[in-house]
DNA sequence: CAGAATCCTACCCGATACTG
DNA sequence: CAGTATCGGGTAGGATTCTG
């Protein structure tokens, strides 16, 4: 049972591997997820400025950096628009909707066993 | 349907959010769920120094310093057999173990669509 | 408006001793 | 063996200022 869960992680190159890792690493960071929802919620692409309002406490550095790596990633698309002043919006892509509602699942198994998550009542149940 | 797949954001309090949220970010981390895979695929306790060997790259400092992270976070249990020389053994909780199957599953979705975790792509399918 | 550039700080992590 | 203690480099991220 435990071999059948890791079937998988055989029949992958550790190029696939590293990648996939990095992928959830730069996702689970700090300000991504919560990019990700916003862009979620709005339902439709968003201004930047939009989006330094809606994602609460970001920086506009950080904004624009992670705005840029998820871009990268495949997980949302920038458009600009040439005009004075300039207006960008940025939505999510079906890769990054997907992704979203796979971190959801997660994020749901976590909020449910939330009690579970502290030492002392996992060690009792162990 | 966007609605539907948020509605548990809705009727968890903010302090819930934060926390899974914490959870996520800590466990996403560098080392934590090499640690969990090795323990997973260890299908028993295992000793630090073994742990050491095996998460290859890891420095026994950041090891130990992880380990305590994920005792905390109920996801391992560290049992000291007060011997000399010390022996100590950390194995997977059930929560742990559970956790690990959660992430495989995004693991596995990410490594399936990997091709289209990349800008180009991305902006050519939309 | 949407950023780029700069400065600065805190923290992560690795390497290297040292210890019960 | 399984740590703790200490030092140092690199980097993520915040605040601020400037620009097309």
């Amino acid at each position: 049972m435990n071999e059948a869960m890791f079937d998988f992680c055989t029949t992958m190159t550790d190029e696939e591997d590293q990648r996939a890792r990095d992928l959830i690493e730069r996702a689970a960071a700090k300000w991504p997820l919560r990019i990700l929802h916003v862009l979620s919620e709005a339902n439709g692409p968003l201004r930047f400025s939009r989006l330094l309002e809606r994602v609460e406490g970001i920086s506009q550095k950080v904004l624009t950096q992670t705005l840029r790596t998820l871009e990268k990633d495949g997980l949302v698309i920038r458009t600009l628009y040439p005009q004075v002043p300039p207006r960008v919006e940025y939505e999510l892509t079906s890769l990054g909707h997907d992704l979203l509602l796979q971190v959801v699942t997660l994020w749901r198994f976590i909020v449910e066993r939330l009690p579970d998550f502290d030492a002392d009542k996992a060690k009792r149940a162990s």
